[in-house]
DNA sequence: CTTTGGAACGGTACTCAGTACCAAGGATAG
DNA sequence: CTATCCTTGGTACTGAGTACCGTTCCAAAG
């Protein structure tokens, strides 16, 4: 019979009144009674009503930070699908919290708007890494960092997704596989040509001998400025 | 010497007094009084003080659903390439008020996220677009729906950002070449192979007449289970 | 010219989130 | 027993956003 500490009672008295009342008609002072506690014990507890449903956005964000930190240049790349993978985790571990707070956020806009600048806050982790990892300045190297960062995040987002909607048995296998093929997307810098898509066979067959060939074939394939 | 309409003179008096005060600093009493106005006419032209500084995200976001929905089949992605060019010169036409307006959410967190959120909702309307397009209704295809998007999406801001730092001097062509670059992840349906990245160029010389390659050819190619 | 109807405006009063401050209780170290 | 710290609850305040009401102004209809 003895009490559950103040923090877990404020939660579960939060998403108890949610549930029966919806978001916005519950007030905060509805939730402190109900826990039995006072309205300054709640702010001091969370910082905001927000915050009961959103409890550890911060550290699940120095979670990120110190997994991509601990990588060197070599695996970077692992170390995004890592950390991905962690994140993806981290949500499981909570179970049927993390499937209510979904319920949630489907319904009531601010919530959703919430979650979704905390997403930001990731791809944002996830962007500078991977641009310091390219270590490439140009504005090319640039838009690249921040395409594979919206890439990783919004994999993750959907695999995620499918499983707080109970369609996905497996979601740490699904979510290797989107970030394998995100992955794919990009191919590593000292890949020949452009990401032109697909792969092209050209087979010919000519009297010319090849070494009188070769300056043509690496023209063509260093793509100079030159047609 | 006749005065603005009231919308106008709020807006005004609002921007005015966060580059003055700072954000959290003016109340919208401040902004009313500022403008000659009531508090109650504030709320009648602006559902919030947020809103004084995204006006027209709701006119912005009709105008996407509107240049998607005239699209056939054949033109969704230039569609696509069509609408974010659209979002961007809207954002160029507002000029010196989206530098502004820009100056102020890298400031303050609360604009930032409001700003994302929005950014959000346009990444789903992409998004469903796209979805829709490939008809495809299996999760391989759905993964691929939501990637596109926000590849979408990142190029655009991408490029927005450059131009609201004032780092481009022709944004519509960076934006279309970006598109090009994004689109360019995603090889088209019919492609013969996976996007393993990039292109591979192959010549050989061989003595074997040309038919009798042909065969060997066309399994490399069209990449069944044998190797 | 008068009347009527609607739209824009200003004012008052209210709810609620979030902050600041202070006073009381309870445990602990000395 | 006492001084101290920490947790808690209460009170009071600011500011955003909502609801409602009375006024004014303008225009069309009579």
């Amino acid at each position: 019979m003895s009490k559950p500490p103040a923090r877990i009672r404020l939660a579960d008295a939060a998403f108890a009144l949610f549930d029966e009342r919806g978001y916005e008609q519950t007030t905060v002072d509805d939730i402190a009674e109900r826990a039995g506690v006072g309205r300054t014990t709640f702010f001091r507890h969370y910082r905001s009503k927000e915050d009961v449903i959103f409890p550890d956005h911060d550290r699940l964000l120095e979670l990120i930070r110190d997994r991509l930190a601990t990588s060197s240049h070599r695996t970077a790349l692992v170390a995004v699908s890592d950390t991905v993978r962690l994140v993806l985790l981290h949500y499981i571990d909570e179970g049927d919290l993390a499937r209510r707070r979904y319920a949630l956020t489907s319904k009531v806009a601010a919530l959703r708007d919430r979650e979704i600048a905390s997403v930001a806050r990731y791809q944002r982790l996830f962007r500078e890494f991977i641009a310091d990892w390219m270590g490439d300045p140009t504005e090319s190297a640039s838009l690249r960092a921040e395409l594979m960062a919206a890439n990783v995040v919004a994999a993750h987002n959907h695999v995620l997704r499918r499983w707080l909607r109970g369609e996905s048995a497996d979601p740490v296998a699904e979510v290797d596989e989107a970030m394998r093929e995100v992955l794919a997307l990009f191919p590593p810098p000292g890949s020949p040509a452009e990401p032109g898509g697909g792969t092209t066979v050209v087979a010919f067959r000519t009297g010319q001998d090849l070494d009188a060939l070769l300056p043509s074939l690496r023209r063509l394939v260093e793509g100079g400025p030159e047609r």
